[in-house]
DNA sequence: CACTTAACGCACTAACTAGTTACTTCTTTA
DNA sequence: TAAAGAAGTAACTAGTTAGTGCGTTAAGTG
């Protein structure tokens, strides 16, 4: 008995290993997750703290407030997207095919990465006050739009584009015809009688942005 | 000074009129306002009851709940889109001018009222919970595809839009190109570097759009 | 091994928040 | 005009929530 109880208090007052990092990571793990569910406001520090294996007092201790935290989350989510974006080597690709590839990347990457999604409106309900203060981002951001107005250059000068188009508005336009489905896509769902998020849907509406995107750009 | 006294309590407690149409519209106004600011879980009840210049209390007995005066709010805000896009009278245009002038009308309509994006958003948020339960919006959504369906069947027998299209992709399309670059303004105008919301800026974007959604249908 | 540093955790608080109780005041109508 | 009901209010409650004070324990260093 007594050996059994000591068992069971070994396992209560787990044996944790003191790894700075690792719990770093499980916070922003967790704080991803429950800022994207719930929003900045929406979202609980306590369950996040409990979400990830933690104590409350640590993402004190880490991040300093919930704000901060918010923002730490935000900046990571966006360096993912812009890293995924540079590692698809585009410029090795005809204009066309470049294109049309990057229209599917970041359909997929929407798809597979919801709380983008979630975090970046979140970020605009409060007028993107966090976002502001990035340098980082900002540099990222210049470098992957310089990437689709070199494809449009490119594409342009091989005659298969028609010359003109802003790159700017290109890219809002790609992003547009992915995040708005997928963003709505609960009152989409109501509104349109049609789950939206059914497979065949969904590799529906990927088909119609890459030819919604190929007629707006080709000659 | 006894006179002055009389005013100055006349005037402190007002000689309020009982109204309670003005009463509730007045607390869906200001709750319209608050919902859209902060989301549904960041809106303040007192806050909006100060702002309706109402007492808390008249909220809850005219509305309820906070979520169900949220779901009133949307209801309203919903019936309010689809009621103008009514009034717009395409069946009367020519099927391009049809189109056109409903890619227009969203734009603006959005541009004048954004607090329907917000509240979307918000709803979206809480896997639309509440428009779940409105019939009243089901109704008129599917009224509203109609006409986009008769508009793009009118342009294919007409020869001038490709024959085709999905009325509900292309439905999605359209709100999606404008919905999105004003929900995202804000950080749009980070990473774009560029002030989204200039005037050159919004007329440019609706010529975008109207032109993105023409090379979309037309033969 | 002693000692310092940093990771970790408990328990608290001050402020806030949705919703309510119990009341007063105005308006309508029998 | 008296009674009834509806409009309106102030003050309260019970539960939450972001953030902290302070003590404990593990790990690296001389």
């Amino acid at each position: 008995m007594s050996i059994t109880n000591e068992e069971a208090e070994k396992s209560a007052r787990k044996p944790r290993i003191r790894d700075a990092e690792a719990t770093k990571a499980r916070i922003l793990d967790a704080a991803k997750k429950e800022f994207a569910k719930n929003g900045l406001g929406g979202a609980r520090v306590d369950v996040i703290a409990e979400k990830a294996n933690a104590n409350k007092r640590m993402i004190y201790h880490y991040f300093e407030s919930k704000e901060r935290l918010f923002q730490t989350v935000l900046e990571d989510a966006y360096i993912d997207i812009r890293t995924a974006e540079q590692k698809l080597k585009l410029d090795d690709l005809e204009p066309k095919a470049a294109l049309a590839k990057l229209v599917q990347f970041t359909w997929e990457y929407y798809l597979k990465n919801p709380e983008f999604i979630t975090l970046v409106n979140s970020e605009n309900l409060h007028r993107a006050k966090h976002l502001k203060k990035s340098e980082v981002i900002k540099a990222a951001s210049r470098k992957f739009v310089n990437m689709v107005g070199d494809i449009l250059d490119r594409g342009a000068a091989q005659g298969v584009f028609r010359p003109g188009v802003d790159p700017v508005q290109l890219n809002i336009t790609i992003a547009a015809i992915g995040y708005y489905y997928l963003t709505n896509r609960f009152t989409g769902s109501i509104i349109f009688e049609r789950d939206l998020m059914a497979k065949e849907a969904i590799d529906e509406r990927l088909q119609f942005n890459v030819d919604t995107i190929m007629r707006l750009v080709c000659a």
